[in-house]
DNA sequence: TTGCCATTTCGCTGTTTCGCGAAATATAGT
DNA sequence: ACTATATTTCGCGAAACAGCGAAATGGCAA
């Protein structure tokens, strides 16, 4: 075993020790994001997006494809990394800011990535707001 | 709900993401211990120990029973606790730093801990380090 | 090629964490 | 009361982390 496995764990937990990433990981369980849209969603600039995704996908939750220019992360098959998801989604389940999320999600997959990438940043705020309204602190 | 859930989950998956902190609740496994039991297994300084051990019990993971002047921690007993136990417990089967902490306790629970707390550093070391020569970095 | 756009990498700043020793607290025994 | 011992709290310096914007990278489309 090159890598102990307690240092494996530590880095597996440590990822979830975060509340945007553990948003992430909630809002992919209904299927796969592009960078651009999860970044929509946490309102956060897409370098710290992109690194809260490859820390993520260092730890084994997530998987990374490529479809040209734009990068989709989704949720990883493996067994161990399954029963760790379902610990985060029974952690978080009912949360607000996770269910503002997934509504928020919702309307998001509505319309193609394209059209979503041409929207200025108030548009995809507007999309991504007005369905919490209230609720970010 | 008070305090939303999700910052209750970050600080969970926090407290995990250490690897002192998931040795001791890999040692915690087969019994309480005391605080200075602990010390001598991780081989930190006591303010250290007790640091990780008020956070894993704030996190929800342990619980602190006060018997004369030592201060023992256990696994909490609630469900939840558990269940993420058990996922911390299958992350760390098999690590050689946890192996060789679970023989180390082994020795350390054979002898009452009046005895072990008047014993010098040097032969606390010696009770919880030659069962593990060659494996600490 | 050239330019464009999504994403990543880099450099930086403020904040948090980790380890320690010293001092404070709490309990047992004399 | 006084001492001794186990534990916690406090204050500090070193290291790691989180966020951002700027610059670099990679692919698409003129």
């Amino acid at each position: 075993m090159a890598i102990p496995m307690l240092d494996t764990a530590t880095l597996r937990f440590k990822a979830l020790g975060h509340p945007a990433r553990l948003r992430i990981l909630a809002v992919l369980r209904d299927g796969e994001l592009c960078v651009c849209q999860v970044t929509a969603l946490l309102q956060l600039a897409p370098s710290t997006v992109s690194a809260h995704l490859a820390e993520l996908r260092r730890a084994g939750f997530l998987t990374e494809r490529r479809d040209g220019r734009w990068v989709y992360y989704g949720l990883a098959a493996g067994r161990d990394a399954r029963r760790d998801l379902a610990r985060v989604w029974a952690a978080v389940a009912g949360d607000l800011r996770v269910s503002a999320d997934a509504r928020a999600a919702r309307a998001l997959r509505g319309i193609p990535v394209e059209e979503f990438c041409r929207m200025d940043n108030a548009a995809a705020a507007a999309l991504t707001t007005d369905t919490r309204t209230g609720i970010d602190s």
